[in-house]
DNA sequence: TCCAAAAATACAATCGATTGTATTTTTGTT
DNA sequence: AACAAAAATACAATCGATTGTATTTTTGGA
């Protein structure tokens, strides 16, 4: 084989004196091309070492058999099992997956979606990023008739797409529940941005408990930040400003790990000082002392959830997509951050 | 705009009765069409919805301008941190990036390799999978003339290929002597699968470190497995049985980080009775109790790196590549778990 | 052996963009 | 005003595979 010579189906066609159109066929195990073609070309394919040209092929039936993916980012551990539910499935299905993540930056994610729709994947998964607050770019991409999944993070903009998430406001209810009834009083809340959904959703369910167990509910308890690790230490130094406070519930892992941290080493106990339960179950949880008390998202059932119904609307595209939304129940995880001793 | 009508440069063509040519000139900016044609086009476009399609331009140019990444697993943290580095090279050079995980399965690898081959990337970086020891499918990749860069696991099969690795044996040799300095004289390895030169590798500097100091080298107290959580836990107990073991070197830091803490859940005091090194760095070793003592590769300049050679082999494909290597030296983290009280 | 039906294969247009070459239009000089 | 050079635009082939239609070949029954 000469290098960098790239074998087409014309190659073979003329190395055979067959028709270009024949050996597509047959490489396509075509009933229209008998049997004993079928089998010479396909002997002569591997000897000249063929391989489809997807582009072509793609540009042609206009179908990329292609999903694209944008997460935030994929070494979260959440989005990292959501990942491997979406290739369960999707290869089940025979799909390719494209892999993007916008670094929770907006300007990223509107190049990615616009590579993508470009690229022609025959739909997207999106978890939008922190910044996400226009949505121009989804908007135009689902004009044209593209469809598209939320995950984790639907957005009001579109009441009528499909999404998969959790029900926040019961896990954050929950939670708080929990650290009322090992009876914390003052329980302050590290929050995510407001223009997140899900992060208003979790204060609500916070306030909501609180309400409900005639707690007051005091607005300097509660500390909004992007749940940085540097976001956990800076809030858990303030939080020291208020030594009634005997809890945190926090709204990611990232935050309440670092705060810990950093309250250790102030000579804080955890948790008998302060009781802390995070959100998201990241591994560090288990392993951190005292382990953190936290809610664990079904990432795999997430993808796997999205997948199977973004590919129904890729192959029910002439019907119009209905909204098949679906809201999942996480689990709080008890472990000593929240236990008394 | 009508749904799912996807516009072409025919449409903007057809609309403003311009040949088709002078707009694909256009959208181009190229310098061919006078700039109050150049604007009336673009203007169109917009106004239209207009968005290239990819498949068309890749297959008449003959590039994707996309590099395909192939890795085990990009949860991992060394991985999620050599992928940030390719994916801050590649776009600053304007490369589109395509991550795809073998999920350690030489299977998965191959078909990966092979949809990326006939989607028509430019270039694929390759960590092969732990299963990997048939080396067809690369090779036939670069029969074809087509670049590829290792990262961190080069293959003795391709000497003449380019790769980007780390000193395992320095890097392995620092941390057995680092126990040893600390007075430990029965130093346990946890070793990975042996078909796999970085294991091996590891373990070597592990040997010579013994050697040098004049230490027996017993083959009992070198366990050689997959290095999972499970794994860890199975060598942690099997070493029970050998009570003079007073360290562990770890190929990695999974297993080590559950070994300690099965070791911890047995009485066992870390690192007063048995020191611990692990490999990788991961995000963990930094939190658990005690802290581990690890060594950290720099993946993002390794990523940086790796993608920068695979670029200018991209672009100098006509010359004879050369090989470009290079060796990396990692950085050993002194934490708690190897040092005494 | 002949012929219609069925099977196998060939022809030719097409997907959407790019690009070398040819043609038309504009510009500037005398 | 005439004309050559330069600028702008149009024409047409091409990338590689797919697919509807047309043509050729094979098959089997009378």
């Amino acid at each position: 084989m000469i290098k960098g010579n790239k074998i087409t189906i014309h190659d073979i066609s003329k190395a055979l004196n067959i028709d270009s159109s024949t050996v597509s066929r047959a490489l396509n195990n075509s009933p229209r091309v008998s049997l004993k073609t079928r089998e010479k070309i396909q002997k002569k394919a591997t000897e000249l070492g063929y391989q489809r040209n997807s582009l072509a092929s793609n540009l042609r039936t206009n179908r990329t058999n292609t999903i694209g993916v944008i997460i935030p980012r994929i070494s979260r551990h959440f989005f990292a099992t959501v990942i491997a539910g979406i290739e369960e499935t999707a290869y089940e299905e025979g799909y390719n997956v494209v892999i993007c993540q916008s670094l929770e930056s907006l300007d990223r994610e509107e190049k990615i979606m616009n590579s993508l729709a470009s690229n022609r994947v025959d739909g997207i998964l999106i978890s939008t990023s922190m910044e996400t607050s226009k949505f121009e770019h989804i908007k135009s991409y689902m004009d044209n008739n593209n469809p598209v999944v939320f995950i984790d993070r639907p957005s009001d903009a579109f009441p009528n797409c499909s999404s998969i998430s959790i029900d926040n406001f019961k896990a954050s209810y929950d939670a708080t529940k929990l650290l009322i009834e090992k009876g914390r009083k003052n329980i302050a809340h590290f929050s995510g941005p407001q223009n997140i959904g899900l992060y208003k959703t979790r204060k609500e369910g916070y306030i909501k408990a609180l309400q409900e167990h005639n707690i007051p509910v005091i607005e300097r308890y509660i500390f909004e930040s992007n749940l940085s690790e540097e976001d956990g230490i800076a809030c858990a130094k303030k939080l020291l400003n208020h030594p009634d406070i005997d809890a945190i519930y926090s709204a990611n892992d990232t935050a309440a790990i670092s705060a810990i941290q950093y309250l250790k080493s102030q000579g804080v106990d955890i948790p008998n000082n302060i009781a802390v339960i995070g959100f998201n179950n990241d591994p560090i949880s288990e392993v951190i002392e005292p382990s953190l008390t936290t809610i664990n998202q079904p990432g795999f059932e997430m993808g796997k959830l999205s997948t199977e119904i973004l590919i129904q609307q890729i192959r029910n595209k002439s019907e119009n997509t209905k909204n098949e939304s679906k809201v999942l129940v996480p689990e709080l995880i008890i472990r000593k951050s929240s236990e008394n001793s």
